[in-house]
DNA sequence: CTGAAAGCGCTAACAC
DNA sequence: GTGTTAGCGCTTTCAG
């Protein structure tokens, strides 16, 4: 059988003896029809399965599509898993659609997914970082689109900005542990050079070490993702060289378990002989036999915030620039 | 400063002293113009930082938009994560873009998803699972569009399809533990009623243990995401019932990672007491202090093996309609 | 090698 | 309450 050219407006039209307007306001749900027109209209468009083209809607009128351009650092990451999703349910549940993208860290990556997605002429786009390129910048200038940047709340925002701040985490972190009596801390982490918010954690970390008046005695920077793997390994190397640290503070939750599994892997007790902290707030951290020491950050609850600030924009409600979700440091048994 | 309205062929033919004609065939690389022509119309479309217009270009040609929807169960889903990493990146790298959605293994929320995704008009689709209403395998006949089923290959596909039978991973992990010498089985999972996959497992675990004459003990369905929480409380609930099991497989790795947490927090000495066994192959199960007996999945290459198998129809290229890929059942420690 | 005309399906603006 | 006209930016087709 031949595929049945799909049916537009103009057949309905035809079909139920009106015209394409008249079709296009039952459709749409507007008003200035009869009841009468308004049923013979729809029962022609459902019998004709009719779908409507939402390229020729975006492209006719002025009329926003509701295309938003969503990109992240890392689709495999627990974290931002969680993210997309509030992004995902917000927005479907708003009638929008997600065009997803990942850019593993990369400024420049983001900034040729950018190029493509805004030629789609989306609504909106939501971005992980502050950090971007002039081009991604100019980009989206061009296009004069609301943006929400997600994650890290540093400095100001180019446009809206849901998040937190990543060098708090660390400072937080880091006079957590000095009043817990640790004196000789450790750092692991991954991919270092390209997660800025990484680093920004890191910073603060240090920052608060160095205050308190013992600094960071080492760490160990690996250039891999920040798995359980890396973790593992990275706490290895780490050890091999320093010995005597007490307390080492990881990139991630994942990292942290990676790290737990070396730690008893080779006898060393936790949290007496050394301390084991992480970042993030893994649903895994907390049924681990010892709860992970860590700093719980609200994902779920960011992705609806991003999607929902961008949708209220759009529709010319109020709404906050900069909104700042509580970041929580939850002390288990590790550290 | 007004906003700019954005340039487009006629802005950049009239700058150039060309036709739009022209303008377009220098852009999308064809031929048919000089190299004079060329290098003046681009170098006027960098000056006017020209985007092209992919709503206009989609809508007003054949030439099949390089859209493409995916629908995952969920977003949070590690094993999803990296179909997603899979599907995302080979997309990327052949010029198309991904919208995504997820639908909490619910059927009619896929479909819902689909009816927004198809008006787009997307080049092709790639769908989770083999089961689907009745509405959505209209929809997508309509549509005359690829599509790729992945996860499930059960039974024969609408289009194309590439995954792995769960009923057989459930047979083979039956088959080896009862060469392991277990005789006392129970199960625990979760969201039965939706997943058909997980209980196409579950089917064939429990058809290989009648086939060995050690039929299943008891099974705990909770009504929750299958996470690691659910792993723990559900492992809890069975052994309330059933204290005499010597074996109890898991939804998957993160419920299973749940269970062994229960059972370390609760004296319970895995494996020799109790063996346990996930699904999946999860990172994390590997660095485990016990490595997680478990079956493997390949997961970004399904998502890799989907995308460019969609592309490859999209171009008329020769592509494999089905494709199975290899699990690989993986004995650890637990079990 | 280059250009002119028509049209994709829809909606805004205006007429009746 | 309903219809008509014009046009969104691009590509296809056909003429030169």
């Amino acid at each position: 059988m031949v595929q049945k050219t799909k049916s537009n407006l103009e057949d309905i039209a035809k079909a139920a003896g009106v015209s394409k307007m008249t079709v296009s306001r039952v459709l749409r749900g507007g008003s200035g029809f009869s009841d009468e027109t308004r049923d013979k209209v729809l029962q022609e468009a459902k019998r004709q399965a009719y779908v409507p083209n939402r390229l020729a809607q975006a492209f006719g009128s002025d009329l926003a599509s509701t295309l938003v351009g969503v990109c992240v650092p890392r689709l495999t990451s627990g974290l931002f898993g969680h993210v997309l999703e509030g992004v995902d349910i917000a927005l479907s549940r708003l009638g929008y659609q997600a065009m997803v993208g990942s850019h593993n860290h990369s400024i420049v990556e983001e900034e040729n997914w950018l190029r493509q997605v805004v030629a789609w002429r989306p609504a909106g786009v939501i971005l992980s970082g502050r950090i971007h390129t002039a081009g991604t910048v100019d980009l989206l200038r061009n296009a004069g689109i609301p943006v929400v940047e997600i994650w890290d709340l540093t400095t100001s925002p180019i446009d809206m900005a849901v998040g937190f701040s990543h060098h708090d985490c660390g400072v937080e972190m880091g006079q957590f542990l000095i009043r817990r009596g640790r004196r000789r801390a450790g750092f692991v982490g991954a991919l270092a050079r390209s997660d800025v918010m990484g680093s920004a954690r890191l910073d603060g970390f240090t920052a608060a070490l160095d205050r308190a008046g013992f600094p960071l005695i080492d760490r160990e920077i690996l250039h891999d993702s920040p798995g359980f793997y890396a973790g593992y390994y990275g706490l290895e190397t780490l050890l091999a060289r320093q010995p005597k640290l007490d307390v080492v503070y990881f990139h991630n939750d994942e990292m942290a378990i990676g790290g737990l599994a070396y730690a008893t892997a080779n006898g060393i007790s936790v949290p007496s002989d050394l301390g084991i902290v992480g970042w993030g707030g893994m649903e895994a951290a907390s049924v681990l036999p010892r709860r992970l020491t860590t700093t719980v950050v609200p994902t779920t609850a960011i992705g609806k915030a991003a999607a929902e600030g961008l949708v209220a924009r759009l529709k010319g409600e109020s709404s906050q620039d900069v909104v700042v979700v509580p970041t929580r440091l939850v002390p288990g048994e590790t550290g």
